[in-house]
DNA sequence: TATGAATGAGATTTCATTCAT
DNA sequence: CATGAATGAAATCTCATTCAT
């Protein structure tokens, strides 16, 4: 066995929990497994984390990290608002449903009830930031006269929404047979489908 | 301690393990507090459900039938399918976000990976069968000349997608303080939203 | 193995726990080992013990409950003193140097450190009561012009101490080696000095 | 944290440790925290003693050490017996109960069964020794005519008795809320008690 | 049928101790 | 010499499940 730390321990550490807490859950993973993964003695790996908890919280929480959203610009100048919302949603789609990224939301469904601070921290920095922005775009749309909402602090969620059910599907519904989805076209029909709308336009847009 | 088999023992197993499931998940809930709330020893429970397992199955098996939507009829008439969406998009609001039903979605997507039977049959038996519905209301719509549709079928998972948000949120983030939501508001919003999309319309509809 | 319950389990386990216990001191001694003692599962002696401090602690209280003096009598009427302290130091030597009891002693030495409560307890419920009817003791004496004691609180020491020495002797010195004590002679003698001292008496007493 | 050898390391450690046993118990004491209070690592704690054992071993040899009485003189001379019991119970307390000692009979009689070679040692070194001297001390005063006593080998322990139940005393029950005890006092007290005993006496002595 | 008692098979975690640098 | 890193060998405790009454 190594005697000396890989550079990239920590790491392969948190790959492999990430392994293992995706295929079996918080409670299902065991730590001998990791560590044995990782080719190292579970107490080594209690050497870099005390526990199982502080391991799958390090792990959620670089994760979540990883996936927030830039800070959005203040103001979005000239920008066409339809513009902005397609690449947004193009944003989240491809990140969510990355295979490291699928695993957070997941997780979060999970095991929140077992961890209330790490549903409370996605809610507040992901999800909350993710809507807001939204929110922001869509109150530009309608500043620009480009779109016409009654609420759209509710609307958001049909946005965020779209996205969350490729997310699920990819991390779900794939591994048991459903039919892949194609993240790019489900960015793309789900943009058309939240700007336009299902009914017919006279305006031929 | 009821000590004579109560006729809804049945029933009153599967509420204690829905709780017990619900608030722990599949690992972290145990037996011997399921069968202390509701009153009964251990090997009672085992007499009536073989092992955790089946009553976890057991569970799952009759929310999902519980909540599969009533066959839609094989064809929609004179109905127009804004009508028919929007009555959709309620019924399915309603279902997924009560109390007894929001537990199906969590437990699929949290417990999914252990129990591939089970993700697969929701898949099948719940999850396609909505699409199918929405993809023939949206059919419908277009045969009607109410609906512009390039994919209906990706299409679907953006009315879909709404819906579970709103489940997703009552279940895993009001518990730890999110503004609580409105179903019914979700619905309607959800509803115009997909139907109208966000951009103004020329024609006043 | 029995899967019926003997009315002596609980005496069993306590009895396998106080060999353990004495042996290997709180930290050595294993859970595994007092169960197989007992000829049980390490999971059915935690069906009745919930923890390993939870059967430390019922093992000590019950053997402190078991030392305990009898309240002594409120007055002592003619008796002489000297006649009193004599059947007291008889008895708390019979009681200290038995197998079951010199447990104690030691037990609250060795551990009382990480057991605080315990310490306390035996502080209070034992000694102290000891040390109390010691001193009522003496001041009969003196009353009754028997005895001279110009600080009877601090003399109770002198009359504890010989007692606990030979406890101490026994269970700590003689496992390795060093001459048998007869409780009946310490006693006897431990008496004799305590009345008497070890200077000489014109009075010839 | 020192990287030079301090001249004193040795000590450093030694007294690093009493305070870990003192606190923990042999089995409790960690020696990663022994080499965290000498602020030096867990492999140069290994480098000055080969094992938590040695360790043990050498803090409590070094002790004993320290405790035993000078050798007494062959011949006491002209000197009054009860001034030599007098001056060697002073000693015999003040050093059990000084915070350094007090540490060794608490720890001879926690651990002693783990230790039969400290235990023996400290048997044979410390505790005959200090009984020797008592008796010869006693048989001193026998000669001289101060003293009457039957059994002069077995009044020794009651003499060690009480300054052992002052050093307990203090070690063990004062740490959880007993009332102090100050070691001149109980010396001189239990010095008294133990020359003139309990009973009055009409010689006036 | 219902149950209290019992268990087997792990899982996490701890720590004295050793190596390679 | 000193050290950070690594490990092996337990030990406690848990829980789904079964058996005898």
């Amino acid at each position: 066995m190594a005697r000396t730390k890989s550079p990239t321990r920590r790491s392969d550490i948190l790959l492999a929990a990430r392994n293992a807490f995706n295929a079996r859950g918080f409670a299902g993973a065991r730590m001998a497994d990791i560590a044995h993964e990782v080719g190292i003695s579970k107490a080594a790996l209690y050497h870099d984390f005390a526990s199982k908890e502080a391991l799958f919280e390090a792990l959620t929480g670089e994760l979540i990290d990883a996936m927030l959203p830039e800070a959005a610009p203040a103001d979005f100048g000239e920008i066409p608002a339809p513009d902005l919302l397609r690449g947004l949603i193009a944003v989240m789609a491809q990140r969510l449903t990355s295979p490291e990224m699928a695993f957070v939301p997941r997780v979060i469904i999970g095991e929140g009830m077992n961890f209330p601070d790490l549903a409370r921290s996605y809610h507040d920095r992901a999800i909350m930031r993710g809507l807001d922005t939204i929110e922001r775009i869509i109150r530009h749309g309608i500043a620009r006269g480009e779109f016409a909402v009654a609420d759209p602090r509710q609307a958001c969620r049909t946005v965020v929404g779209g996205v969350l059910f490729g997310a699920i599907w990819k991390v779900v519904f794939e591994p048991v047979g459903a039919e892949p989805l194609d993240p790019v076209t489900l960015a793309e029909v789900h943009a058309d489908t939240v700007l336009n709308g299902l009914r017919v336009r006279s305006d031929g847009s």
